[in-house]
DNA sequence: AAGAACTCCTGTTGGC
DNA sequence: TGCCAACAGGAGTTCT
């Protein structure tokens, strides 16, 4: 479900009861997600403190207080809600139009100290928790062919341009790819390409020069991706009804796509006449403006 | 060995 | 109305 706007909107709910609270107990209400629960995982979280809650790519980690992390992956629908112990309740990772989860679907309830309740919902069940010891983190299968984190000062288009030197699939499968930029999904991809103007089509080494060098296409590019990513993180991710109104000022990311789920409707950019096509790549909707991205 | 297809799972939507 | 195929914000595994 969530890019990284979403789980970073969901890092910075999560935090103010998290971080510094311990759990009390934890209900795992199944073996699996989609991978196994790791052995005696409610056991082991049991009596924790959170000391910090980060986000890399879309992985969230919550550093525990006996050196391990609890590591959380969303994956396509998965979300948190909160009931706070003075009774009221929020939504955290519930985006778009989605209604509040069927209990169903609720795997994973976390019970904190302070009587807070923390629940993990998912449909699909392709998210995933697991328990590293913050030593193995870095070299763990899951983390240690990450790519560059996008927001971060490490990627330019100095960084990028080598990256993609002589790749010969398109620039939009190359931006999904988490091992060159970790935490572009299909949604922010599509978007950062139409505000670069590049065709998603075009293929990744089409962006460089012969010696690798940054063009304008990858300049362009570079900064809108990160501008995008900005700019989502700011709305609150995307939609959320019942979260905009609970933390207030939060707006909707969705209102403001300019491509991704508007096939056949017309192209925004100021004086263009196209209209925003779908096309697969890689088995994923592509949306994009034939006649303004190039 | 890179790149694309397949796979996991459940629910919703649109066409006939 | 029913049925069924297509599709959904991800990504590891298996093919070619």
């Amino acid at each position: 479900m969530p890019e990284l706007p979403e789980v970073e909107t969901v890092r910075q709910g999560l935090a103010p009861v998290l971080v510094g609270n311990r759990f009390r107990s934890v209900e795992q209400r199944r073996g699996d997600l989609r991978f196994p629960l790791p052995k005696h995982f409610a056991e082991r979280l049991r009596g924790r403190k959170v000391d910090a809650l980060d986000r890399r790519a879309k992985y969230l980690l919550a550093h525990l207080d006996d050196g391990e992390v609890l590591v959380m992956h969303l994956g396509m629908t998965g979300r948190f809600s909160i009931d706070q112990a003075n009774g009221a309740s929020l939504e955290f990772g519930e985006f778009e139009y989605e209604q509040r989860p069927a209990p169903k679907h609720e795997h994973i309830v976390f019970h904190l100290a302070d009587g807070t309740v923390v629940r993990y919902s998912d449909t699909r069940r392709f998210g995933l928790m697991d328990l590293i010891t913050r030593d193995a983190l870095p070299k763990h299968p899951l983390f240690r062919g990450l790519g560059v984190e996008p927001l971060s000062q490490e990627f330019t288009p100095k960084w990028l341009a080598p990256k993609l030197k002589g790749k010969a699939t398109p620039i939009k499968a190359a931006l999904i790819d988490q091992r060159l930029i970790a935490g572009l999904g299909n949604i922010y991809a599509c978007e950062a390409l139409f505000r670069a103007g590049i065709s998603p089509l075009r293929l990744a080494g089409s962006l460089t020069t012969k010696a690798g060098k940054p063009t304008k296409a990858i300049e362009a590019l570079v900064k809108a991706i990160k501008a995008v990513l900005e700019y989502a993180i700011k709305a609150g991710g995307s939609s959320l009804r019942d979260y905009a109104r609970a933390d207030g000022g939060l707006g909707c990311f969705q209102h403001s796509f300019k491509v991704y789920g508007r096939e056949g409707k017309p192209c925004r950019k100021k004086g263009c006449r196209g209209a925003v096509r779908r096309i697969v790549q890689s088995g994923r909707s592509t949306f994009y403006c034939p006649s303004c991205q190039r």
